[in-house]
DNA sequence: CTAACATTTTTCCAACTGGTCAAAAATCTT
DNA sequence: AAGATTTTTGACCAGTTGGAAAAATGTTAG
């Protein structure tokens, strides 16, 4: 099976908004609407407040997050964030749909055909990297998921789950071959998420917990390392020699 | 070391509303306000509004909660609710400080006496079985975390702190003894709460990944068994024979 | 340059929310 | 049962928030 693309949110951005008077006589005459190319003013626009809004809901989670707030981090006023995201509820569909293409891509490059422990080694690696680079992209998933994943609920159970069944598919072949061990695919895919986001999500309690000393930049090479060592031998001791 | 006592929240509960006309002499005589006894209904009613705090706030977080859908579940009026919680931010103070209190048991009972392996096994089982038992006390903590854990970072810093540097100690023990793989006690701890609690904040994506078939009550068990051949042996397979 | 269109700002509003207050109702004490 | 106290309610309020309207200001193609 072909690693189904996910499917991402129509355009529908200023639009809305800018049917003006102006248009009201061709959408009178009932036509199909064209939809005018975004100028270049626009494209940067819905970047840069893409970009605030990210760094606010992810924050504060979107009923904590304000139009005020974003408009304020993006640098423009709140009338004006709206002339380019009519609804709050916009900008957050159009952050999350762009979060499930790029959240599932280190899973997709999982090969088949390579060897089982670098591949899932290498798995862990940009899971991690992701945690380390993308934090507020991690928690604002982690956000949605404890509500219940209500904007992305479909794309879980359709795509998302599609291209787990196909992972875990191959790592049930690799255990056929007696490559790795013979354990529940889903539940390894499962941990190496858990795993690997907790250090975005967790953030704040990791650092306390490690303390001064080694809370600083070296934790994730730290945590590389552990989690190396966890999924190649567990806590098992080398027999000693 | 013992292990350290956390700090729990003052009463400071109704009473401040409490503070009737009756008692204004008493008060002028700037006596030290003997703070007079609970009321069963008052402890009762507290109760019930600490459990549908608990409902609300662990689904939709604390800004994302209103009073009023508090007060609802917990079958009472809004003023009602306040005459017993004068701040909807004392509530959640409650909530967090017993919340840290019960999230901590499982490491505290991690005996150093005890056999390693037995140990870390009781102590993953005890905490997916929170998770299983209390989702909604792990969504309110990963929701506080993905805040930046701004009303328990005190207790964090000290508190929990104090608790996993002593347990890591005892896991660096039974390093140093040969009973278990030597490698990072911080990040093997991080790592169990990571795993365990991922199934109570990402709950939907781990039905939604299972399916209707796996996706049921039996997932904890799976998971169970997973965890326990993961920190055991990890990935690498058993030589055969 | 100017008309047509795109962008921004100013002013405003209705709904919601946390919280107050006084009075009514229920409960407890003696 | 009466009086004191606690609990509950209904009306109300001020601040916040998402969003609409329209006027003002740019921008650009002809």
């Amino acid at each position: 099976m072909a690693p189904r693309k996910l499917k991402v949110a129509e355009p529908s951005q200023a639009q809305a908004k800018r049917q003006h008077k102006a248009d009201a006589k061709a959408a009178a005459a009932s036509s199909p609407a064209k939809p005018r190319p975004l100028t270049r003013i626009q494209r940067e626009k819905q970047d840069i407040i893409l970009e605030a809004a990210l760094e606010v809901f992810s924050a504060h989670g979107f009923r904590g997050s304000t139009i005020d707030q974003i408009a304020e981090v993006a640098g423009m006023s709140k009338p004006n964030l709206l002339y380019y995201f009519p609804k709050k509820e916009e900008i957050h569909r159009r952050l999350m749909s762009e979060l499930l293409v790029t959240w599932l891509a280190p899973l997709q490059e999982m090969r088949a055909d390579g060897d089982p422990f670098v591949e899932i080694r290498s798995y862990i690696r940009r899971k991690l990297e992701m945690a380390r680079d993308f934090p507020r992209q991690s928690r604002l998933f982690a956000n949605e998921m404890l509500r219940g994943a209500p904007h992305i609920i479909d794309m879980i159970e359709v795509d998302l789950k599609a291209l787990v069944d196909e992972k875990a598919q191959v790592l049930l072949t690799w255990m056929d071959e007696g490559k790795i061990a013979r354990t529940d695919p889903y539940h390894l895919i499962f941990s190496i998420w858990a795993t690997t986001q907790h250090y975005a999500d967790f953030d704040v309690q990791v650092r306390a917990v490690l303390g001064k000393g080694r809370g600083g930049e070296g934790r994730f090479e730290d945590a590389a390392r552990y989690l190396e060592q966890l999924f190649l031998h567990g806590l098992t001791p080398k027999p000693k020699g």
